[in-house]
DNA sequence: GGTCACACAGTTTTT
DNA sequence: CTGTGTGACC
């Protein structure tokens, strides 16, 4: 048995006291590097072994699978610490540690009917919205051309995230388009009831609807769940916010994690003043600054510090380190974006064969906008050396994949038209043999019988060419896909999981580097969050580009940026390189633009101005 | 019913 | 520039 002294062992001063926190709200504030999830997963530790707090009244809430993921594993390791994997565990003896999301799935699925949601109902994604959108536009006589499914739905989108109901909206709605997409909220909302389906978004304003309206459900949460852990609480919505709220209101044990200065998912309706707006919440709420940053040179925290100190709105958390000063922060002037990608191979080849005192695996590049990686990725290709592309079109936004998944998803639920119009638009005569061969099938075939059986009767890879390599690509995701089904045989199961977990991503993403893990990554900024790098190199530091220049008219969507390059900074360990073009191809078009005013914020005696001369 | 060509939009992203 | 999606035509 582990004793109370190795769960506090190696944790510093103030993370020891956020771990051995009692009763009562907690508020974490926590720099980047400062071991944010240590704390969180050592005090649910410690609330298991030293407190006896039975693990399943404990509730641990991320944004992502993979925090929720990587939670469990650490947490498994302090709890049994001879066991390395999850799955090799009875998982009772974790806490339940999820998405926001899936834990409101769960709640849904076995109450959600007191307010009228069936128990089988399907999970829609952003595309499965954006066709639900455009079937409501052409019942309602609207026009695409006048009205983007895209922008009525993120109007929408970011109401339901405001909890702003679809009876409730009309009367916020100013102007003609406002008031069409009052309109169209409203026969929205009813098509989705009509298909038994509900919208990410659902998922949350609904459980915060259900306990709303039946305290008998929200008291038996309440009970349960008397540790209630939040990371990332910077990226709460509304709806999120208020679901907190009600779970955390008998016990008030909460314990949140954030730190504004890395709020970047404003834009798709987080708000980051939840975090600092806590304190009214809770009249008695502890607050627990992290600032000891344990990743990092001093002079790259010096120059962030510096930079995102410019931010007028939030507080800034003064990070500090034990670590050296460490190398300036390299800034190189590139005459075009082909430059500056040479510059970023030249620099990695230098480091990692002529004296290889790193492996391209240390290295990181963080740009602003997807667009750029294709530069980037040539010179790689190029030069020979291997990379890792993140992100990109995720696994199940993949045409192929839809398809395969609307056959499965109108299998379990006739009503959802939106998987019908797929099926439809892959064939009609395909869709006759799927609807005759499903009238005639036993349903109770496991999710990969079921799979193949379509995709036979269907004739669906027929319209794959083997001989080409893009076709050939999607060949294997579908085999991707069959490998999922394989480890969920039941279709419901199968269908949650394809719904709220991200797979990796598909093998078209994957080049030879992939593999072993070893390659250079490539990713945005966005991406770039909770991870770090020895070496990273931030580019494409110009105004209109980094800040984007969609950002640059609003001070706040300003703020949003300057915490970004904040959240890129502070990726490095032990090297920063910045880099910006004097002239740059960007969709085609040339554009010159001025050095990013972020840069202008780091103090000149922090960075080091690099030459091409000096690359030599 | 399926294919091909043209128009057009194009931050960031998780669930 | 490039991927996607709609509409016209075979």
């Amino acid at each position: 048995m582990l004793g109370r002294s190795s769960i506090l062992a190696h944790l510093n001063p103030p993370q020891q006291a956020a771990v051995t926190y009692g009763e009562g709200p907690l508020l974490i504030l926590a720099g980047p590097g400062s071991g944010k999830t240590r704390a969180l997963t050592h005090r649910a530790a410690y609330l298991i072994k030293e407190k006896q707090v039975p693990p399943e009244n404990i509730l641990l809430l991320t944004f992502t699978n993979k925090a929720a993921d990587e939670m469990k594993i650490r947490l498994q390791k302090l709890l049994v610490p001879s066991v390395n994997s999850v799955n090799s565990v009875n998982s009772a003896s974790l806490p339940f540690a999820g998405t926001f999301h899936s834990f409101c799935a769960r709640v849904l699925r076995r109450y959600g009917q007191a307010i009228g949601i069936p128990p089988g109902f399907t999970i829609y994604d952003t595309s499965d919205q954006k066709e639900a959108i455009k079937q409501t536009l052409r019942k309602l006589n609207f026009s695409e051309k006048k009205l983007a499914p895209t922008a009525v739905l993120k109007t929408i989108s970011q109401a339901k995230n405001e909890m702003i109901t679809a009876t409730e909206y009309p009367q916020y709605a100013r102007g003609p388009w406002q008031r069409d997409v009052a309109e169209i909220y409203l026969a929205y909302e009813k098509m989705l009831r009509q298909y038994q389906a509900l919208d990410f978004d659902d998922l949350l304003l609904k459980t915060v609807q259900l306990f709303r309206s039946h305290p008998e459900v929200l008291a038996n949460y309440q009970n349960q769940f008397q540790y209630i852990l939040i990371d990332e609480y910077q990226d709460t919505n509304q709806a999120q916010y208020l679901l907190t709220r009600q779970l955390v209101g008998k016990w008030r044990n909460l314990c949140a994690v954030g730190d504004a200065s890395q709020a970047i998912y404003g834009f798709r309706g987080a708000n980051y003043r939840n975090l600092l707006t806590l304190q009214q919440d809770f009249v008695d709420l502890k607050t627990i600054n992290l600032e000891q940053n344990y990743r990092s040179t001093q002079t790259i925290l010096s120059a962030a510090n510096a930079m995102i100190k410019k931010n007028a709105s939030h507080p800034v958390l003064n990070l500090w380190t034990q670590n050296g000063a460490g190398d300036p922060v390299a800034l190189y002037e590139a005459r075009s974006e082909i430059d500056e990608a040479d510059f970023i191979v030249n620099t990695v080849a230098t480091q990692t064969l002529r004296q290889p005192s790193f492996s391209p695996a240390d290295f990181a590049i963080l740009y602003r906008t997807n667009a750029q990686s294709r530069t980037l990725e040539e010179a790689f290709l190029h030069a020979g050396l291997p990379y890792r592309l993140v992100g990109g079109t995720r696994f199940y936004d993949r045409k192929e994949i839809k398809d395969c998944l609307a056959y499965l998803k109108y299998w379990t639920n006739p009503q959802d038209k939106v998987a019908f119009k797929r099926i439809e638009q892959i064939g009609k005569r395909r869709a006759e043999k799927f609807l005759k061969f499903k009238e005639k099938q036993a349903p109770s075939l496991s999710t990969l019988k079921l799979l193949d059986k379509i995709l036979q009767t269907t004739a669906y890879l027929e319209l794959f060419d083997s001989q080409s390599e893009t076709d050939l690509a999607k060949l294997e995701n579908i085999k991707e896909l069959r490998s999922v089904a394989t480890q969920h045989p039941d279709l419901t199961n199968f269908l949650e999981n394809v719904a709220l977990v991200e797979q990796e991503n598909g093998v078209d993403q994957v080049n030879q580097a992939d593999q072993v893990n070893q390659g250079v990554t490539l990713m945005t900024a966005h991406a770039a969050k909770g991870t770090e790098f020895p070496i990273v190199f931030v580019v494409g530091l110009e105004e209109g580009l980094f800040p984007h220049s969609r950002s640059l008219l609003e001070k706040d969507k300003i703020e949003e940026e300057r915490r970004l390059f904040y959240v890129a900074m502070t990726r490095a360990k032990s090297r920063l390189f910045l880099s910006y073009a004097r002239r740059r191809l960007y969709f085609g078009q040339r554009t010159s633009n001025p050095l990013s005013r972020f840069v202008n914020d780091i103090p000149t005696d922090l960075l080091e101005f690099i030459n091409e001369s000096l690359l030599e």
